[in-house]
DNA sequence: TGTACATCAGTGAACGCGCGTTCACTGATGTAC
DNA sequence: TGTACATCAGTGAACGCGCGTTCACTGATGTAC
């Protein structure tokens, strides 16, 4: 009795996820595990997450892992910039840096490093990655301090270039290090709240 | 003739490198393991590191790791710390702000992160360790603040810390942006540059 | 449109490897007398 | 001061484990006719 309802149940589930594997539906698998190496990643960076935990949080296990990705490697490549379209995505949705700012400095951004900045999260494990991974993080740092430049108020020499690249270097080390002293720490607040402070004033 | 040279060898090898274990020389040889471990862990990060390599690079084989240390997480937060001794070493060496932070925000420290600031090396690394290492950071990186704070002008209302937060904010994402970067890249010399630049002018 | 077959995404067992850690052992240290 | 013995830092083999990666297999897809 209670055999053949177990049997009952794991044919079900199994044709459930199974579904029909298309060509269009294995892209879609494809991009779930981009989409969650990219948020596992970020949290734990790239040398704690391990491809069978990649492929667990896709709904998959990780035997199909090199129909889709030559090495873990790559696969930290994709998520990186994965990640960085996140970002940028955010920021267009954000507007103003007045907005900007205040969400990436806030309490609940240190919280949720895996749906963060890939810079803060990221920055100091591709320092000693590839170059490979190093070039799509060029790529989509170059994306954020364009971004922020273009939200800044026009300069008096109208060059907001170097400004821009203080303001992303400030930001970034700001959330990042908010997140390496302890949670209940006065530390943790401060390091956003006055870097905040100081970085409205200069957006005006 | 052959075996008798090898085993002459050998012998007089060990008896160099065992000398006398007393317990001063104990002390020693455990300070060795912490200074390569500190080198090792900014270089390379927690997790890439084996605890064979670091008592390698001190001169021993790995089975006497045990009598010095509880596991390798406890010698990460001692390597840490010590990490940041140097460091605050370095800020007195330097003296003035104005010597300081052309040395930080070097194309030599972009280089060597082994010797360099453990924030910038490790920042991202101890956002996802345990509450012990990130206690010892914070330690260490209030350090920093007040040093930094010390090397300010007078404020108009006296309050530079701030200021401070900001500038090492800044200081520390500039190095560690600037190291994730390719290395032949524009972008990595101008994050060093711009914010240098930027950060004198600040500290007049 | 229907049928036969090659393709290939996903499964799960298996591979070799190197990790953190443990342990029996060695031999000089440090101590008790 | 000299002798006997317990201690303990360092060695290197060994442990279990989980990693990244490979592979034989399954069965629905997609294609050739």
């Amino acid at each position: 009795m209670m055999l053949i309802i177990i049997i009952g149940q794991t044919r079900f589930v199994k044709s459930e996820i199974e579904m029909r594997i298309s060509k269009a539906q294995a892209l879609a698998n494809r991009d779930k595990v981009v989409g969650a190496a990219s948020a596992l990643f970020r949290a734990q960076g790239f040398e704690t997450v391990t491809v069978s935990e990649v492929m667990a949080a896709a709904g998959f296990t990780h035997g199909g892992f090199y129909n889709h990705f030559a090495s873990k490697e790559a696969l930290a490549a994709e998520a990186l910039s994965s990640a960085w379209d996140d970002m940028a995505a955010e920021r267009e949705r954000a507007g103003a840096l007045k907005t900007l700012l205040p969400l990436y400095l806030s309490r609940a951004a240190r919280r949720a490093p895996g749906r963060g900045c890939p810079a803060a999260a990221l920055g100091g494990d591709v320092g000693r990655a590839p170059g490979a991974v190093k070039a799509v993080f060029a790529e989509g740092l170059e994306g954020m301090i364009a971004s922020i430049e273009a939200g800044l108020p026009p300069a008096d020499d109208g060059s907001n270039r170097g400004r821009a690249v203080n303001l992303v270097a400030r930001m970034v080390g700001a959330l990042m290090l908010s997140r390496a002293v302890p949670d209940d720490s006065p530390l943790a607040g401060e390091l956003l709240e006055s870097v905040l402070r100081e970085a409205l004033a200069e957006v005006g």
